[in-house]
DNA sequence: GCAGGTTAATTCGATGCTTGAATTATGACT
DNA sequence: AGTCATAATTCAAGCATCGAATTAACCTGC
């Protein structure tokens, strides 16, 4: 429900500001044939982005024997935003700035397996004030901080969290760090911020449709339909770990059967192997490096269970294509990293047999360019993406101007 | 990327056309209220449609002793849509006024059970001629013609049909019809349209995030997100019926293997039957007397056979519960309905035991409104919903007014 | 039947935004 | 230094919305 004539400014700033940020540097004509508005529009509308500080001109490219074209681009150091990533064992903590350079950076161990709401909160809060300090940013100089965050997050008035593995329901987390700090919170599921990465800096640059799959010792994934990530109704979409891909097949940790996580979240995948070989422990001290011990390993036994476990997430990312028609799907996660690097064209091998034809063709599945670590980075984007469909609008209040008479 | 202050007038027109054709009879200051519009522009704006005959008065409702309100709604006359439903065995062709009253229809089987595209064209052709004569409507009356068709409609500048099962691959259906007739040409996937009139009419009114699942001899859905349609990169999103539900299972006429539609496909239903007594051939000369029957049936076998239905159904379900966390699921088909009206208390059950438990309870699964008829109905929305999109905007050319000095 | 009250709808001046054409700015080439 | 070419800015004109004031339509009570 638009309305006013001020909303077509908004919108307009904040189709050139969009231009700017995300793509490459441009003059004000480049902006002008780009977005269809007339000449005179894209100055006036850019002058009031430069006063703003928002923008700023970068260089001079001559043109054929005419006046130079000024570049612009986004001021990157106009303000700066706070990624936080609150894993299920450690909380990262990074400030960059408004080209996603990052100043510092916070890790912090949870103080628990089954951490508690407040202390959670508390770890976050500290982490804040020693990032900013050791970057040297004052809290004024924050646009905003996003925070990605383990388990589902509804939004609403005031975001919530629910994480079942841990007792959390509804943890109102959105409130509490308010609570601890006047600057804006962005809250959001952890595995969508690291979508929201992979979309805008990494292997899904460019692209309208896509699915950034998350395959850790669990799996997710992240939908982007139409340039943004799809939330459903209540923000819970997207949780392709827990979809049925063998009927009354293992046992999965939310309750259900043959949950593709239970083949091939890196947990499953070393049951598989322990049970293969015939029940004996697998080698490695944790996860990953069992994990890199099967990938390592190249007996027969080893092998099968990668070519199993390369037929169910083929088959997981057939349904994908199948149902979301994108144009790109890309396998994040640190064991999906180890799986992709050893055997991506077999999981494409798998997907192809599995999936129809016609959207298959379409789309290109790829490894992804980012690490976990990009969780935060993609958290750090809320702040940006809010900025840019606002178009920066200062939310100026409505100014009382008493023209002087000429 | 939006540009002028004309867009903003086509905006608010289509705002107001929505909220008067999707919403009941409202008065100029409803509009307002809900559109958030000055009363000052709703009046302007609702006097140009008045005065292109779009919108009517309707009636007067006394307000407490003041002036009565005038209600406003949409002129169900002022023009006419047509829905084809070009299904695998007959086509249907209908119109509608705009209230979407059907006011004639045709009805023809289709000549070959492998139908050539250029055959299909001339009795689509055939019967847009002979239902316009029946409804004794013009030409020039009529707004646009929706087209539901089977198979894969890959959107373009012109729509193409894939249906792999027949042979039909890129068939530009949506030139082909161009050639023959100057209405306008809209072309869809007729599980959509379905989905399209399920959302508007049926049993999805007023919902934002849902799923209309389509059981039929084969098993298909429409997604609708942000109350929109979603289609994916080139328009085949949602096939539902060939994802994988039991890996490595029973093969699918797709070529993949363990595919939903594999289980639960009226078609599927009665080969799990026939198997379960042991080889000997279902009663019924055709599916759907077929389907009655082992409906009917009573006996352990078939209801063994019923239960596992119920199951696969379910878990295919529980699926999309978890993948667009949706506000609404529809279960909608012929099959769909002859399973819903027997079981569908227990479909729900097997969906939630197999569903995440806090997206389950956001969603309500019922069945759906509207018959397969619908498909045609769904397809006659299509004109209407860019009706509605572009404001109704007359497109008319810059008009050269010289206004006569007063 | 007429004044006063109440709510609905329209009118109109003020304001803000985009456009398109004209103007100014900036540099290369001769 | 003059001419050409391209980029950026300026400015009057045209649209669209808003808000306040005005007009319209009907009710109630005396």
């Amino acid at each position: 429900m638009r309305r006013t004539v001020r909303d077509l400014r908004r919108h307009n700033r904040s189709v050139l500001l969009s231009s700017l940020y995300l793509g490459d540097p441009q003059s004000r004509q480049d902006l002008g044939r780009t977005s269809g508005l007339s000449q005179g529009t894209v100055s006036n509308v850019v002058g009031e982005l430069i006063e703003e500080g928002l923008v700023i001109e970068a260089g001079l490219v001559d043109s054929d024997g005419g006046r130079p074209r000024t570049l612009l681009r986004v001021n990157p150091g106009h303000t700066h935003v706070i990624g936080v990533d609150v894993g299920e064992t450690r909380i990262r903590v990074e400030v960059f700035d408004l080209a996603m350079r990052p100043l510092a950076t916070v890790v912090q161990p949870l103080a628990s397996a089954r951490p508690d709401p407040a202390a959670v909160v508390e770890q976050v809060l500290d982490g804040l004030r020693e990032v900013l300090r050791r970057a040297g940013v004052g809290e004024g100089e924050v646009l905003g901080v996003g925070v990605g965050v383990f388990g589902t997050v509804e939004q609403g008035a005031e975001a919530t969290v629910h994480a079942q593995t841990i007792g959390w329901d509804a943890v109102p987390l959105e409130r509490m760090l308010r609570a601890g700090t006047t600057l804006p919170i962005y809250l959001e599921n952890g595995a969508k911020t690291l979508g929201q990465a992979e979309l805008w800096f990494g292997a899904g640059r460019g692209v309208q449709h896509a699915v950034i799959t998350l395959v850790g010792s669990g799996v997710g994934a992240a939908v982007i339909s139409n340039g943004a990530i799809s939330r459903g109704a209540t923000s819970s979409a997207g949780e392709w770990g827990h979809t049925c891909l063998v009927y009354d097949g293992r046992p999965c940790r939310c309750g259900s059967r043959g949950c593709l996580e239970a083949y091939v979240g890196a947990e499953a995948i070393l049951d598989r192997w322990k049970a293969a070989r015939g029940g004996h422990a697998v080698p490695g001290r944790d996860e990953e490096s069992s994990l890199a011990a099967l990938l390592a390993d190249g007996g027969p036994v080893a092998e099968q269970v990668l070519a199993e476990t390369a037929g169910y997430l083929g088959a997981g990312m057939a349904n994908l294509v199948n149902l979301f028609n994108p144009e790109r799907i890309v396998l994040a996660g640190w064991a999906g990293h180890a799986l992709g690097r050893r055997m991506l064209d077999r999981i494409r091998d798998e997907a192809r047999e599995r999936a129809l034809r016609h959207p298959f063709g379409q789309t290109s599945i790829q490894l992804g360019r980012l690490g976990l670590d990009a969780v935060a980075l993609g958290a750090a984007t809320l702040p940006v993406a809010d900025l840019l469909a606002r178009g920066a609008a200062t939310d100026r209040a409505p100014v009382l101007r008493v023209d002087a008479p000429a």
